[in-house]
DNA sequence: AGTTGATTTTAGGTGCACCTAAATTTAGGT
DNA sequence: ACCTAAATTTAGGTGCACCTAAAATCAACT
């Protein structure tokens, strides 16, 4: 894999994962990357030579303010692209993922720029994420996922994780950005959801219900 | 560089340099690409290995059915992605080979198809190169490079290679796209020219006016 | 035909991102 | 505290595209 294609990949990585506290595990990041625990340890470390992480061996990594710019720098284009793939070439949402994790990697910054200025400076991209600015600011509109909401609380749905199967299942599903659904039942053994979406009622696993981000309505 | 890449840059540089004859020497593909003459030779044999390219050791290349197809591809997503950083993205045509260089070798079937229909189905890019189809075929429309042409003739600029420096030089010297100009002075010695384009009189050299491309009018 | 000079191929080596398997460190239960 | 299981790092190795320098081949001129 290309050297920068690979940097910008670990970075990115780092940063969805440390979204709660502190230090990324590497064995968490590996299977993230869906790449050997060892492999990720030699890749830390160059990456902490060059002063994009830190790295305290056996406890974790995290970010260093350049590498969490350049991390952001990747989410924004990531998530421009995706917008641009909806809404110019018509795909669905739940298609981009991959044609956008591609393109990101040989984007200019010029290009960034006048992506964004074509589309009309959005705020976010089509699963509902929040495309932070040029100088890697988010704008803090606050949402949880799914799983924490409870029997009878009526939400609306503000984004989708762009990972993995969750996007098509959740299409599937009937699940889109903006529908407003109810809880209606709450597994306690292992916080899987029914919930009623328009007309119909809908099982919900906890690892897809902990992919859906929604507001109360 | 990603394993892909490689093998589209070679496939690419030897359809562009057998536009002639027929076989193409390493050391001249060696020079287009900017690579050491010994690394082509092993980068051909792997080729050869694929069928994509025929090899007579000491005598040069040539592209297999099959290479030619991946070859057209690629200048077509090359050109298409080259249409878009002019059309929405409001790029000059000067700016543009780059990027669209290092789009193309991520540009999945479906995007090509996508990129297309949103572009109008265009038949040329902006610098007036033909857009193969989808099926690798060219439309036919005749044109020769400045250089073939004599004292008085009259012509219009049909493409400029998008290659090293030449754009950025057509740019300054005002030779654009659909401009009109007369041979007034040819150099016997070194083929260099001088021509009137509008209202004022430049000097072109033997390089540059193979780069650009006329038709009488 | 033989020598010479240019072109091309071979040989050996680098850096990179990845892998597998073995060694090391850490953390948890008694 | 100790021992064990899990997590992590180290060690050694692969494939790839590239490099440089030496050897082989071709072509052209006397």
């Amino acid at each position: 894999m290309a050297k920068n294609q690979s940097t910008e990949d670990y970075l990115k990585g780092i940063y969805k994962l440390q979204h709660n506290g502190k230090g990324v595990a590497t064995s968490e990041l590996a299977k993230h990357l869906k790449i050997g625990d060892g492999s990720v340890t030699g890749m830390i470390k160059k990456l902490a030579a060059k002063r994009l992480v830190h790295h305290t061996p056996y406890k974790g990594v995290s970010l260093t303010a350049s590498g969490k710019r350049l991390a952001v720098q990747m989410i924004r284009r990531h998530r421009l692209w995706e917008m641009f793939l909806v809404k110019f070439l018509g795909y669905r949402w739940d298609e981009i993922h991959d044609e956008a994790e591609r393109l990101e990697h040989v984007t200019s910054q010029e290009m960034e720029r006048r992506l964004d200025k074509a589309l009309g400076y959005p705020k976010v991209d089509p699963h509902g994420d929040p495309i932070p600015t040029m100088n890697g600011e988010f704008d803090g509109t606050a949402y949880s996922p799914l799983s924490e909401f409870e029997v009878g609380d009526r939400v609306k749905i503000i984004r989708v994780d762009d990972d993995q199967g969750v996007l098509q299942l959740a299409a599937t599903l009937g699940l889109g950005l903006n529908k407003n659904l109810t809880v209606k039942e709450k597994m306690k053994f292992d916080g899987s959801m029914i919930v009623k979406v328009g007309p119909k009622e809908q099982f919900i696993s906890q690892r897809i219900a902990k992919s859906i981000f929604v507001r109360v309505v």
